[in-house]
RNA sequence: GGCCCGUUGGUGAAGUGGUUUAACACACAUGCCUUUCACGCAUGCAUUCAUGGGUUCAAAUCCCGUACGGGUCACCA
């Protein structure tokens, strides 16, 4: 049997990394088992469309390298893959199931609804609807439809017993039927709940496998009583623990936590992107860490997925992007890079702003990161914070450092980065100045900064004129 | 509140009864290297696996209780 698997997000236009980690492990899945990746749009909740989604998730996939087999651009016959176009088949389905006598009509008003809701939090017990509606006479029921009185599909759900949901990650999960509410299959509003759409689909679809969060195992005893009535095999499942935001908490867009798209705009590789999601609440059974998106899934094991939740670490994240920097050869990180530098070089060569960019490869760790480390590149005036004071101050012999320095510098008539090794090098001489002192004070001076990539390379950069002004 | 799930260092985690004096990575600290920083290299960082009991010659690994954390109980997905 061809292994098949989805992903079924909503069209929120908004993605958050939690989102993105279950789409790449649903497509490690399809991959590694050589099967089929399909996008499934679920936007069964016509009051929450948001323009332009269904493109912004594709664009998020094609920027993390993984593809799409079957989806709304490309019908392989299972369609249509969004299930607002769906919805005369889930009429379909649930009506079968009303004829089956596994589900039925309900003509509760939402009103009565609510009166039954209070009652039962008044009692502190858990809301579970009565059934009324499934003890209605044929009569009763014909009349209400025929007279167009509104109405919903619910499932009638056995009263005692268990239910076992088998899941490869969590094992085998008893769930008594006595908490099993009657759950709406069919809205007021012809659309699909959610659960029931997602039963349909899978099986319509031929799904093989099930990856999502684990706030949906639960539901799932639900699911499975819906494929014994209607006599389906069901899918494998693997509900997925949480991703937590850095501070423990759930992620939220309200918290600022990152999404796939602020990663993306402030810099981060969406290989290194993909390559850390892949490790939160997965690990290989080597060492590993560092994957292609091929090793990935020749080494992806879907049983190796962690039960318990994990909080994302964007030190780690940053660790990753820097390596996969580093990695980049120079043209392409060239290209990269200048997406995100937005500094003003109208009056620089296109030679300098490479070759300054290009000293920062090795340093970065993400895109927007290049805006501050230049930062001393680009103003007329620098100011020293306490910290380069106080080593400014910790040794008279600076000073001699820095005027000796400046002195050299004035006498370079070729402006070259060995020009400028010489004339610290003979400073070394002179003075008999050498390590920290020497080169601490020139480029606290000249940059500004304490940290930063090779110093003759630096001064270089900032040239001969800006340099002896600094220096003075 | 009922039900379900989880708990190894600051973080990601390996580990499924003995070869574990608990791997590896990020972060952190220190040292070396580079005449600076970073890179790189080296060393350190859980005497202990939430906790209390039990099983066993032997437990992070098996069982039970407790605590804590999370999830779920919608005509939302």
């Amino acid at each position: 049997m061809k292994v098949r698997t989805r992903y079924a997000p909503s069209p929120t236009g908004f993605m958050h990394i939690g989102n993105l980690r279950t789409a790449i492990f649903e497509y490690l899945l399809a991959r590694k088992y050589d099967g089929s990746f399909i996008l499934r749009i679920e936007d069964t909740d016509q009051e929450r469309q948001v323009e332009g989604a269904i493109d912004f998730i594709y664009k998020t996939l094609e920027l993390c390298n993984i593809t799409i087999d079957e989806g709304p651009n490309n019908d392989k016959g299972y369609g249509p893959y969004i299930q607002s176009e769906r919805k005369d088949i889930y009429k379909k389905y649930a009506e079968e199931l009303v004829e089956k006598g596994k589900a039925y009509y309900c003509f509760c008003s939402e009103e009565e609804l609510n009166a039954m809701r209070e009652r039962a939090n008044a009692r502190h017990k858990p809301f579970l609807y009565d059934g009324r509606c499934s003890r209605l006479s044929k009569e009763k029921i014909a009349e209400n439809l025929a007279n167009g009185v509104p109405y919903v599909i619910r499932q009638k759900m056995p009263k005692t017993g268990v239910t076992i949901v088998d899941d490869i990650i969590y094992g085998k999960i008893k769930i008594d039927n006595s908490i099993l509410d009657d759950q709406i299959l069919l809205k007021s509003d012809g659309f699909p709940t959610y659960n029931f759409a997602n039963v349909i689909d899978d099986h319509l679809m031929e799904i093989t496998h099930v990856i999502r969060g684990k706030e949906y195992l639960d539901q799932t005893a639900k699911y499975n009583l819906l494929y014994e009535a209607f006599g389906w095999e069901k899918p494998i499942y693997a509900h997925v623990a949480m991703v937590l935001g850095e501070d423990g908490n759930k992620l939220s867009k309200r918290n600022g936590d990152a999404s796939f798209m602020d990663l993306y705009n402030s810099g981060y590789l969406p290989e290194a992107i993909v390559n850390y999601l892949s490790l939160l609440g997965w690990s290989p059974t080597n060492n590993q860490e560092l994957f292609t998106m091929d090793e990935l899934i020749h080494n992806f094991d879907e049983h190796r997925i962690s039960k318990s939740s994990s909080q994302y670490d964007v030190k780690k994240l940053r660790w990753f992007n820097a390596q996969y920097i580093k990695k980049m050869e120079e043209d392409k990180y060239l290209a990269w890079i200048k997406k995100y530098f937005t500094r003003d070089v109208s009056n620089k060569s296109s030679e300098w702003v490479d070759k300054l960019l290009l000293i920062y490869k090795d340093h970065l760790n993400y895109g927007e990161e290049i805006n501050e480390l230049t930062a001393n590149f680009f103003i007329d005036s620098i100011t020293l914070d306490a910290e380069e004071k106080e080593f400014l101050d910790s040794d008279p012999v600076t000073k001699d450092v820095i005027a000796t320095f400046r002195k050299e510098v004035d006498s370079i008539t070729d402006w070259n980065i060995d020009a400028i090794n010489n004339a610290i090098n003979n400073i070394k001489n002179t003075l008999g100045v050498k390590g920290k002192l020497l080169y601490m004070p020139i480029r606290i001076k000249a940059s500004g900064f304490m940290h930063g990539p090779e110093l003759a390379d630096t001064i270089y950069l900032i040239g001969k004129d800006t340099v002896l002004e600094r220096l003075k």
